[in-house]
DNA sequence: TCTAAAATGATAGTATTACTATTATTATTA
DNA sequence: TAATAATAATAGTAATACTATCATTTTAGA
């Protein structure tokens, strides 16, 4: 007898019409769909491109979920609990606040561990989509309709969440949330400018995720440390 | 007899097939995709449906653009060579570069006056649509081949110019370049954050703008400054 | 002022996308 | 074993993203 021990996720079940992961044809269509947004980029792709993928048919992944924003909605949330769940473990047991920090920099520029999270997705593929398309996922017109379905629930959590770490290394800091917010996206975005837009940065040949890490680490210490230094000064050794 | 000074911009010739500045037909275009995509959101707005709004034809407006990605370029290309004028014009002969960069984070931040740039788009709208819908000129799959056509150049001028300002007040910070980004950027998404999904900032009762001002004031200032007193420490007063 | 060229308008048409509906077939589960 | 649920196969609709054609109007040049 073997026992097996399962993480799961909270996504929303709003997002889809029945449940991916309750069936082999489930989980197919969204590991299916991480690689095809991939490899076509969101707007190119489509439920019938991806039904000729899996050998299914289009009104198949309609029973699934409701469009494509949806199922991308769904990749997202289902990356940002992973993220949540990976943050709250790397960060367990580390007593100092800077130290915390620095990890959840590293887990928010470098991608996540292929072999981990009991889903078969693509991890590298998943990290690039979430790179370069989760900004399409909330900068839409009806994100304020959508929002109260829920959908954003993981993302503000794992916001909230590094917040917290943010003031507890420096409660005198007035904007942990933008901080945390920031960094959640500029550690995509300067990864992604990194790559394909290098004048944006100052990139001189490192990899996009070790730039986008000394460049966020650089970013967030220098200015926290700066309030703690001005908010409670420490006595000088002569 | 008067005269007339007129300000032009350097979009690429790239984004159209005819120049929408060199006909009333072009101009309606530019002027009512505008108000159509903020009304509509990005995604749902259409040239057919641009066409019924001025009485013109789908085919008409394919005659100026290839499509819609390329027609938002366009209007993001006019903003940013626009905002870049502005930038020029409110820093010219301010000798201190804090008040520099107080100034450009002010226009960022805030929304164009509506009476400039000679144009008669609706400046409101205008702001709007750059908030939400600029990243999805970029975050594209084919980012690298469209950016050899030029298309990116007013925005990567319009950071290349804060960089070296940024570097010009503090010359010792190694990420004059990413902090221009991630100012541009975050002045954006900071507000939308603000008005839509407020809990991912700590704004308290501003307007969103004046909130994003206020957030990235202290980000930026908070960061050089301790950059420049731990690089040039002053002489200490006894 | 006349003429040629260019721009626009009107209409039509194609391929693809984003869905919905129907019915037959295969698994599951009670 | 019968009922039920999930899937496959097929068809169909409305909207989108274009392209093509041709008549008409506007503009610019000789």
């Amino acid at each position: 007898m073997s026992t097996s021990f399962q993480v799961t996720f909270n996504v929303s079940d709003k997002l889809y019409l029945r449940d991916p992961e309750s069936s082999e044809l489930g989980r197919k269509i969204v590991q299916h769909a991480i690689n095809l947004i991939y490899s076509l980029g969101y707007e190119h792709f489509t439920f019938k491109k991806l039904a000729a993928e899996i050998h299914t048919t289009e009104a198949g992944i309609y029973r699934y979920f409701e469009n494509k924003h949806r199922l991308l909605l769904y990749i997202l949330n289902w990356y940002w609990s992973y993220l949540d769940w990976l943050v709250v473990f790397q960060v367990n047991n580390i007593p100092s606040h800077e130290e915390q920090l620095r990890r959840i920099l590293e887990l928010l520029t470098h991608r996540l561990p292929n072999d981990s999270g009991n889903a078969s997705f693509d991890k590298k593929n998943l990290n690039e989509i979430v790179i370069r398309e989760s900004n399409k996922a909330y900068l839409i017109k009806e994100v304020a309709e959508i929002n109260k379905e829920q959908v954003f629930k993981p993302y503000k959590e794992l916001c909230a969440k590094i917040a917290a770490i943010i003031h507890a290394y420096c409660p005198a800091y007035p904007y942990p949330r933008s901080l945390s917010s920031t960094i959640l996206e500029e550690a995509h975005h300067q990864q992604f400018f990194a790559r394909k837009l290098p004048n944006l940065t100052d990139n001189e040949g490192l990899d996009a995720d070790a730039y986008a890490y000394q460049y966020l680490h650089h970013l967030l210490f220098g200015l926290l440390n700066s309030v703690k230094a001005t908010s409670s000064p420490l006595p000088k050794k002569p």
